[in-house]
DNA sequence: TTTATTTCTTGCCATTTGGCAATTTTCCCA
DNA sequence: TGGGAAAATTGCCAAATGGCAAGAAATAAA
């Protein structure tokens, strides 16, 4: 393992590099961002506690079409995914800890894509706010392209609720 | 194991269930529905060689929250989740197949979330229809939901395509 | 084959969301 | 602390999507 600190909006994985890492972020947060013509989208969000990687990278060995950024301060650690594999083929009992990782990692984007399919952005929005603090820890334009409109848009959501 | 062949729009797994089994699909296909106060909402669609199950239900013992109906005359496996743990525990070296699997899952979530995020609906339409043939194999009404839509903007993004 | 049912298409209009730009507010850092 | 840059809000209008309903087309059932 390796530890490493960062401080607010830093690079942790670039666009175009080929990932070999999986990271755990101790403290802190990071935002996994897509480059596209027009826009950046955020579209993922995590803080303290989880895992993440670039999972496409890592099994097709092709370049990274995401970067991942820092939430403020944060406190990432990382592992070669060639040691983690080895570590898992050592200790296959640990398997299972990367399958139910991988489990509770599919039960949030289930949920997540459900959210785009049967609501409407206000409704999506609303739900975000009940079910976590992630809009308090990161600024409405990274939140909406998250929720998958306009910064516009998600300013005139909030004004309808006040 | 078990084998099963269901003729049309089956039950696989009903609304409420407490789900209990891992499911694959031999042939044919099933769609993943999730009802609302007012409309149903078809959120996953798969078809032979795919796993699925309620990951949610399994899991948390909860009943489901979706429910499941085969796409065509269609032959399905199932295991109980319970022995398949079993059978994991005793041969940990599957754990990997079972991580893979989840991994592959996650990888397809991603992808689809994704284009929630960044691509209009005709734009999320026409991805779909370049990365699969989802789009002949079942009616415009559950493709509309897929896709986050109601059955009449489909229709008019299909005219305007024309 | 004929009939009945469901699905699909389309028009009309309302609502939501986007694009753009000007102004205000917030935040960062020198 | 002050000044500059980025973010957020808001108005205006255009475009996209939804709701509803009627008619056409396709599908299933008898």
């Amino acid at each position: 393992f390796n530890i490493k600190e960062y401080d607010n909006d830093q690079t942790i994985i670039r666009n175009g590099q080929y990932v070999t890492n999986y990271y755990f972020i101790v403290s802190g947060g990071i935002r996994i961002v897509i480059d596209t013509p027009d826009k950046e989208v955020t579209a993922w969000l995590l803080f303290e506690n989880n895992f993440f990687s670039d999972l496409e990278s890592i099994k097709s060995g092709q370049p990274s079409k995401a970067k991942v950024l820092t939430i403020g301060k944060s406190t990432i650690l990382s592992i070669e995914a060639e040691k983690m594999h080895q570590f898992y083929k050592q200790h296959p009992e640990w398997q299972e800890f990367g399958r139910k990782m991988m489990e509770e990692l599919c039960l949030n984007l289930v949920e997540t894509l459900i959210s785009f399919q049967i609501m409407d952005a206000e409704t999506r929005y609303l739900h975000l706010l009940k079910k976590s603090d992630i809009i308090n820890r990161v600024p409405l334009k990274q939140l909406a392209s998250y929720l998958g409109i306009t910064p516009s848009s998600l300013s005139r959501i909030r004004k309808n609720i006040r």
